[in-house]
DNA sequence: ATGAAAGCGCTAACAA
DNA sequence: TTGTTAGCGCTTTCAT
């Protein structure tokens, strides 16, 4: 057991040895390759049980695939992420893929570091979830390595987007607060930088779908954004600036659950009831939004779901690179609960 | 720009061409090496900045290091890795090391596929989160690759640990509670089924924590334990068994705050209150306990600094692999909170 | 201080 | 169907 622990590393030279073949053998065996006769399959597939053998990643690398698949989130404390990447996992349980992640992506510089790194460690392919990158640059990135781009609403020309039409759900939102009566709805938004991606982002779009709804029902004039950040501390920092308002908005409509937490934070230090004095609601429901504690009105965009067809979405290109891209719009719906009622007026 | 995309990727050959020296020379310069002089330095790096090269982690991997670190989470879910894992990120923040990041372990089939996975990638070291491998198995990986563990009670020969004093955290919560007037004091656990590693495991010195610390305050006829799972359907379930007891017990110490929820969630839809009814203590205080909406009283085990010590640790295991094995011990502390009271009756 | 050359473990032409 | 062999891009002796 130590001793072998010790030991070098069982390679594919000392399979082949051990069952009395090639390495050619072995390699095909392993793969499933053409050309290789029952007799052989069983012989190798016994020596590498009796060795204990693994194939080096690493070297494979050089030459052929790494069966590693990375994926990208922008933020591992928002629990929407969570959702997306068990959609990813469960698509590719049955393959023989790895799925590695590679977190904190705060900013431009930070995203495209990491996406050189996946690149880097030869990855199959790559998930990127709410990039930030301009879209030259996400081209550029999927013309080396097959990449799937979940929550752009970009039509690449060489890889694959998922999303959830943020118009939609951003007027969800809105018709059903208008519906209950209110007329003074804020959002909380998450501001781009980058010019060249800000019509495609989702938080844009939420923003803009907000707009478009609230103009819509008449109330052009009541559209109040306050842009902070998709983040518990956003969400709080907003929701600060809404109650600091000289007549206040009676619901507040957050671009994300995480930034919804971080209004309720606020509302709650300010002493106001929710829905009582004012109502919330979110985006993502996460299963935050669930808690009962909570039981927060959010916009569903089925995150496992999104994950699910991001990964089958990366095997097909994986498959053929050559593949005309495809965009899947997954449409959102509302979960009505506790935090939203009819303004108290 | 399109046309280098498609291209063959910038190899060290390419940039000692260009460099006119060797891809000896380039390779020392990239590792900061002995034996280069400024000069030599100086054209190499131009080179390099000139063509984009970066080196292939997947060649690297075949002769050297990779300069990437796999971490290994239990479950993303579970807010509290999260904070593990920005200690990680933050203590590695300005090393050549990439974390990557392996999701979705569920049990110690799925736990050694993960490791192996790792190992198989050519990591130059690992740490494992709460892993529910046999010790003797962890001493294994441990011989093939630098590893911290992270939770474990356990002292390796070969891996360091960074573990907090969970016996002291269970008691601080039941002090806490005695101290308010409870007597029927409830623990929801987390099973553990491998023998070898039952003593070691934090769920479980958490339970015997809590076993300890009732005894101490002769309470030893009212301890009362649900082995659930460290899950928010774990802590519904463990909390719906309690609520259906004869005798309701009065507070209920969550192993974990994850699971705290899920109790909230079952006490909520019993129709009873917290603290008013029942007092509900948690593990972890994760960044969902401080929410206003909950304010849940939890042990503070500093998610962070456990992170950090562990990417420390590891960090100098790679520099010096025959180094003696340390663990780190971390003091909890706990944060009272609005869910726990003195009990009604 | 610098460079030539031998692999690391695997895959894929190409031969047999 | 099977095996021989030439690399993949890098690191590392070992000469110079």
């Amino acid at each position: 057991m130590t001793r072998s622990a010790q030991r070098r590393r069982v390679t594919i030279v000392d399979v082949a040895r051990h069952a009395q073949v090639s390495t050619t053998a072995v390699s095909k065996v392993l793969r499933n390759a053409y050309g290789t006769s029952p007799a052989m399959r069983e012989r190798v597939h016994q020596a590498i049980a009796e060795l204990g053998y693994r194939p080096s990643a690493a070297a494979r690398a050089l030459r052929g695939q790494t069966y590693t698949l990375g994926v990208m989130v922008p933020d591992i404390a928002n629990p929407f992420f969570p959702e997306v990447l068990a959609g990813v996992t469960e698509q590719l349980r049955d393959t023989d893929y790895q799925v590695l992640l590679a977190p904190g992506c705060a900013g431009e510089q930070a995203e495209a570091k990491t996406i050189e790194s996946m690149i880097d460690r030869s990855m199959d392919g790559i998930i990127l979830i709410a990039p930030v990158s301009p879209r030259a640059h996400l081209e550029h990135v999927a013309g080396i390595v097959p990449t799937v781009v979940v929550g752009r609403h970009a039509r690449g020309t060489i890889f694959d987007t998922v999303a959830d039409d943020d118009t939609a759900g951003a007027a969800l939102v809105v018709d059903h607060l208008v519906g209950l009566g209110h007329r003074r709805i804020a959002h909380i938004a998450h501001p781009e930088t980058e010019p060249s991606c800000i019509e495609e982002m989702p938080n844009m779009i939420r923003a803009e779908g907000y707009r478009q709804a609230m103009r819509r029902h008449g109330l052009a004039g009541e559209i109040d954004i306050v842009s902070t950040r998709y983040t518990r501390e956003g969400g709080y920092r907003g929701a600060r600036q809404l109650l600091a308002r000289p007549v206040r908005p009676t619901a507040v409509f957050a671009g994300a659950d995480i930034a919804a937490m971080g209004a309720l934070d606020a509302i709650a230090e300010a002493g106001l009831s929710v829905p009582g004095d004012i109502s919330v609601a979110g985006y993502d429901n996460t299963p935050f939004a669930a808690f009962s504690q909570v039981s927060l009105t959010s916009v569903d965009q089925a995150g496992a779901q999104i994950g699910a067809d991001a990964a089958r979405l990366l095997l097909a290109r994986i498959g053929d690179r050559a593949r005309r891209s495809s965009q899947v719009k997954l449409s959102p719906t509302l979960v009505t609960r506790a935090t939203t009622a009819a303004p108290s007026s």
